[in-house]
DNA sequence: AGCACGCCGACT
DNA sequence: GTCGGCGTGCTC
């Protein structure tokens, strides 16, 4: 290379969507993509990560400044996570050095060395244990304390240190001047104790038949529909354990709420302490060693959260992601990937395996299976004498309501409850009641700041937004005529009510966000419904996610109808996803389970049809209709969203936004908008949106690429916020 | 996003 | 006279 140019490309943590060009560190030789750099940048250092290499740069020499250092020897990511965020990048169209910020744990997104936190456990040393304790508490009562713990533990790391005296390091170093105390450098490893001592059950023959039918590797996408209760865990852990065997690392992606302690000691207890654990929860420490491990084959499973898709493996071997149909695999701010969507691109670039699990699939999901893009392997049956739960319609129209409850549906409890079973009631509404309306003047109790009404949450006193938080006093009167208002609607918190009146004799959870607050409180409720001291459970969406009921045998759904009449083409997909998520919990032990639903609706087409013809049946008619109407999977979305406290600013920018997109949309581009968001005033802002819909992905690429660029660029695009969702789930 | 520059209003 | 409001521009 005689005299060529060297540039560094890299990418940098700002909303910039570009990488910028630097001439490499004076003294450093080899730089190479995914090391890390120290850069300058305007003002500031920034640490950023090297993309590419190049010869020449189309920055004017002048301009380019040179890299401080390198951070790293080798690097930090390699070649397979690279290509990952730089196609996420595109894909999403969000800037580079955003999207590798959000797949690096924190430590090392701020410069730290890759290597475990260094951690120091102290000790009492022989003159230690010999000291007088007693004359010493009377000069220094707590360094005996400390020092007495010491000995009483034979040795304790910093961090035990720190919870038994804010000020340990004083008291501990006053003890190391007396020759009493030692510390030492140990490695920080708390992915906890595990003994690999569970044996694998027998196998139905639908999972043994859908292991044989998950090939070990080359890339295969595989749909296993599985019922709830089926033993979808059951077939993952045989593959992983075939994985392993080979030498290679799984890496299983669950839904926020699902990755609960259980769920990672039933993977622990199968195989082992080779099971890292990736999620929000975690202390940055935590994570980097969970990353690390991945990363140096010390972990042969990761299971993770979201932003785990972004986590690199060693030996990769098979990527699982269970409750594949889950939204929270679809980031809704910022960087808003679909990890789910990620992780078959992502195994078909490293040609493995990627299996998608799910009692209810995504419509997209079973369209690809449909067409034979995926492997459908279903697990129809329940393993052992469990069966499907029979499930019954309730008519409102012709059964009355007392407090939300009809008598069928307090029967059915009574029936279940005296025989020794649970019953699990849904209703997808926190708080007490959620309008409260004059009776005189028909006035309701709106949010200030929000196109919402006020929930009353009445043991708090408070009426409560529920989409931006904000609260006040609850009001008995009408402000306006001073007749007494009253609360009309069911919200758990009243249900509740009720069913201590109607079951005195039987104890009662309540599980929503209101109860579960507290930390540790969720785990003390469900532990309660687990040992059977409480028999009547009653919650939202929270119940339905995750959490095993062995002693469920019925389920009742108060209010099915919320989402019968939705706004988006997705609401019936969801409905019917949570109708059966929920349902699932009921006779999951030896004994048959029922469901009971109200409605007011019972003959409802959407209704009859899941009921009748069972999910598959109710996805194809609902496939059929999208396609029709040129919805996903048979067009791709793009959606434009902008707040501003000022309404008219939110469409001055989409109205500038539409025409740059009429100037670049080729035939297959649509453009839909600007319209007002279902609920336009949230949070003290008005909002609005414009869609973008394509016959296909890669016109649809190309068209965002420009647009994009163009709409950044825009004088109003810098007054309102704004964002551009790839692949949007919620429409709103 | 940060961070600076720059030009107008209400204070010691 | 200055402190500081946020509009505008820039980051290789």
């Amino acid at each position: 290379m005689s005299g060529a140019l060297q540039v560094i490309r890299v990418a940098i943590n700002t909303p910039l969507n570009q990488l910028f060009d630097y001439l490499p560190p004076a003294k450093a030789s080899g730089a190479q993509p995914g090391q890390r750099v120290r850069v300058p940048f305007g003002r500031r250092e920034q640490i950023g990560v090297i993309v590419e290499l190049d010869d020449q740069s189309e920055v004017p020499a002048n301009k380019l400044r040179t890299a401080v250092e390198l951070l790293d020897g080798d690097a930090l990511l390699d070649e397979e996570l690279m290509r990952l965020l730089a196609w996420s990048s595109t894909y999403y169209q969000h800037p580079p050095g955003e999207v590798i910020s959000a797949a690096l744990p924190a430590g090392l997104r701020k410069g730290a060395p890759p290597t475990l936190p260094r951690q120091f456990t102290w000790r009492a040393t022989e003159a230690g244990r010999a000291a007088d304790i007693a004359t010493l508490a009377r000069k220094a009562s707590v360094q005996a304390r400390i020092l007495s713990l010491l000995i009483a533990k034979d040795s304790m790391p910093e961090a035990a240190l720190r919870e038994a005296h804010s000020n340990w390091r004083k008291i501990v170093s006053a003890l190391q001047e007396k020759g009493w105390a030692e510390c030492h450098e140990t490695v920080a490893d708390d992915s906890g104790p595990g003994i690999a001592g569970d044996t694998p059950p027998t196998l139905t023959q639908a999972q043994q038949q859908a292991i044989d039918n998950i090939p070990d590797s080359g890339f295969a996408p595989c749909l296993l529909e599985g019922v709830t209760g089926s033993g979808k865990t059951e077939v993952y852990l045989q593959l992983i354990q075939r994985q392993i065997a080979e030498g290679r690392q799984t890496l299983v992606l669950v839904p926020e709420i699902g990755l609960t302690p259980q769920l990672v000691d039933r993977f622990r207890r199968r195989i082992g302490d080779a099971v890292a654990v990736m999620h929000s929860g975690l202390t940055d420490a935590q994570r980097l060693n969970a990353w690390l491990a991945a990363r140096d084959n010390r972990a042969k499973v990761i299971i993770g959260t979201r932003s785990a898709i972004f986590t690199p493996l060693a030996k990769p071997g098979l990527i699982v992601i269970d409750e594949e149909h889950d939204a929270s695999f679809k980031q809704q701010d910022g960087f808003r990937y679909s990890a789910r969507d990620l992780a078959v691109w992502r195994a078909r670039q490293l040609k493995i395996p990627v299996v998608l699990g799910s009692a209810t699939p995504a419509f997209e999901s079973l369209h690809n299976a449909l067409e034979k893009r995926y492997r459908h392997l279903l697990l129809p049956e329940r393993p052992g004498s469990a069966r499907q739960p029979d499930t019954h319609v309730i008519d409102l129209r012709q059964h009355a309501l007392h407090e939300g409850l009809s008598q069928p549906l307090i029967q059915a409890m009574r029936r279940h409850l005296d025989a020794g079973g649970q019953a699990l009631i849904y209703l997808n509404r926190r708080g007490f009641a959620p309008t409260l309306l004059c009776p005189a003047c028909g006035i309701t109790e709106e949010c200030r700041r929000c196109d919402a009404r006020m929930v009353l949450h009445q043991r708090s006193g408070k009426l409560v937004c529920h989409h931006c938080g904000s609260e006040r006093r609850a009001i008995s009167v009408c402000t306006e005529c001073h007749t007494e208002l009253i609360p009309v609607g069911q919200g758990t918190e009243r249900l509740e009510q009720q069913l201590r009146k109607t079951f005195p004799e039987y104890s009662l959870v309540r599980i929503d966000r209101d109860t579960t607050r507290r930390r540790g409180e969720l785990e003390r409720l469900l532990e309660e419904v687990r040992s059977k001291d409480a028999r009547i459970l009653l919650g939202t969406q929270m119940l339905t996610k995750g959490h095993d009921f062995p002693d469920v045998t019925m389920v009742g759904i108060i209010d099915s109808d919320q989402g019968l009449f939705g706004t988006d083409f997705r609401s019936s997909e969801r409905l019917a996803q949570s109708i059966l998520q929920v349902s699932g919990r009921a006779g999951r032990g030896d004994r048959p389970g029922e469901v009971w639903i109200q409605t007011w609706y019972p003959d409802h087409p959407l209704l009859t049809t899941l009921l009748n013809g069972g999910y598959d049946r109710f996805a194809d008619e609902a496939l059929a209709e999208r396609r029709k109407a040129a919805w996903p999977p048979f067009s791709f979305l793009a959606l434009l969203r902008a707040e501003h406290s000022a309404r008219v600013e939110v469409f001055e920018f989409l109205e500038q936004a539409r025409s740059l997109a009429e100037g670049l949309a080729t035939a297959g581009i649509q453009i839909l908008g600007p319209a007002s968001s279902p609920m336009e005033k949230r949070s003290g802002r008005y909002r609005g949106q414009l869609l973008i819909q394509a016959a296909n992905r890669a016109e649809l690429q190309h068209f965002l690429a420009g647009w994009r660029a163009a709409v950044s660029k825009l004088r109003e695009a810098r007054r309102s916020r704004w964002s551009l969702d790839i692949d949007p789930v919620e429409l709103f």
